[in-house]
DNA sequence: GCCGTACCCAGACTTGGCTG
DNA sequence: CAGCCAAGTCTGGGTACGGC
């Protein structure tokens, strides 16, 4: 611990001016945040993250919003790296804290550092990496917010004005100065960027090469419970799961193990299943459905099959056995430590392993792009558009805005459609 | 003036690379 | 090879704008 927090020792050295900082910090950073902060890499920026009062306070803001979930951590350090990063190139034109540079009159100063840390060329009016420029702004006006907030509470008139004059600076300039042209990089990037979208036969390659890897993995680990087979059992059946489901990595990997185990498994309610076809009948007693909280909380659906049921109940027999701790939470959780598989990792590695001509497009936002392709293929009716686009967490206006895709694809994709054919075949025969 | 839409913004979340 | 870092993407909400 005191190898990579170099704080705490600062607090104790008995310096006068650690002494100040250590009552003010105390007073209105929490314990919790100390211990967010404190697995952070010991580098130059941690350091300035550790000693910035004011990148202190955005952690504790963000930590009162979001501290109550561990997976949340990481975004939050994210935040405030970037905010120490700037800081530390402001440090050199004479800004020490963050505080200061939210001052009205240091506004060009910030303006200049931003541009700087996310590598603004001023020949080409391009940025190097736009969306950090955009992220720093609005994490700047976050701190101007609570600078003012503590203005009002202390009745601080001076302060007050400064923070004022800051903010509308911010909407009036930064938009010109800033935003702007980065939102422009930011488009000219993907507009320039070829279409990458998975090959039907791809994604079969791969669904089959996982169905066989999770085989492998269920048999060594029914024969022998080691935290090696656990691992690959876990990683084969998220990355199953994802593809299956067409969902979001990141919402598959946070489920967690009383979602699986409370999940509902209670018949179909008569007034719902009248309105079914026998065959979507037949899919709901086939597939178990377990329901979590996906990207901002709405709640999203996930179908497993048969055998993925098995693979994850054998997984969570042998949970104790295999090094998973008593307080990890989530269903596909690592031995030895409190976090999850990440799905889009397992998802990336067996891409890469089931031979595929474009491994790299099998990712899952290409497969949920794929989807979505294919549905236009098959020319849905718009309610059943809505139902897909809900099925994948989205609503349908962001799902026509994004996944509309050019002429050029629709006709790529017109090939595979006699696969998707194949694809149903195989489903038909569950119906018989 | 009303309505649809095009664009902008903030912020949560994802992805892929890298490193210790 | 787990976990961190840096950059990008997604998405809901807002507002400006132009046709009617």
């Amino acid at each position: 611990h005191t190898r990579r927090c170099h704080f705490m020792p600062e607090r104790t050295s008995g310096l006068g001016l650690a002494t100040t900082a250590e009552t003010v910090f105390s007073e209105s950073i929490s314990q919790g945040v100390w211990k967010l902060l404190d697995p952070m890499r010991q580098d130059d920026v941690t350091t300035v993250v550790r000693n910035d009062f004011g990148i202190l306070q955005l952690a504790q803001t963000l930590y009162n919003k979001h501290g109550h979930d561990t997976t949340k951590y990481e975004y939050i350090r994210q935040k405030l790296r970037e905010l120490a990063r700037v800081l530390l190139i402001l440090r050199t034109d004479s800004i020490y804290t963050i505080e200061e540079a939210v001052k009205p009159g240091n506004f060009l100063k910030v303006v200049k550092a931003v541009k700087k840390v996310s590598g603004f060329d001023e020949e080409n009016q391009t940025y190097a990496a736009p969306s950090l420029a955009l992220k720093i702004g609005h994490s700047l006006q976050k701190i101007a917010d609570i600078i003012h907030c503590r203005a009002l509470m202390t009745e601080n008139e001076d302060l007050m004005k400064s923070t004022e004059a800051f903010k509308s600076l911010y909407t009036s300039k930064w938009c010109e100065l800033v935003s702007h042209t980065a939102l422009n990089t930011l488009s000219e990037k993907k507009f320039n960027k070829p279409l990458t979208l998975p090959f039907t036969q791809d994604v079969q390659l791969l669904h089959n090469h996982l169905q066989q890897a999770a085989k492998v993995a269920f048999d060594r680990l029914k024969e022998a419970a080691s935290p090696q087979s656990y691992a690959e059992l876990a990683k084969a059946t998220l990355a199953q799961a994802i593809i299956f489901n067409r969902r979001r990595a990141g919402e598959v990997s946070k489920m967690r193990l009383k979602n699986f185990t409370e999940r509902d498994t209670s018949p179909l309610h008569d007034d719902v299943s009248l309105g079914l076809t026998k065959f979507e009948k037949k899919l709901c007693e086939h597939f178990s459905r377990v329901e979590i909280r996906g990207k901002r909380g709405r709640k999203v659906a996930v179908l497993l099959t048969p055998d993925m049921v098995e693979s994850l109940n054998l997984l969570v027999n042998n949970r104790m056995k295999c090094g998973v701790q008593d307080t990890n939470v989530f269903l596909f959780a690592r031995p030895q430590c409190s976090s999850y598989y990440r799905g889009q990792d397992s998802l990336r590695l067996h891409a890469e392993k089931c031979g595929a001509k474009k491994p790299e497009y099998l990712r899952s936002t290409q497969l949920r792009k794929h989807v979505a392709t294919l549905s236009q293929v098959l020319n849905l009716k718009d309610n059943e558009l809505d139902q897909v686009a809900d099925f994948l967490g989205h609503d349908i206006r962001v799902h026509r805005d994004h996944y509309r895709l050019p002429e050029a694809t629709i006709q790529l994709a017109k090939i595979s459609k006699l696969l998707l054919v194949m694809d149903k075949g195989c489903l038909g025969s569950i119906q018989g």
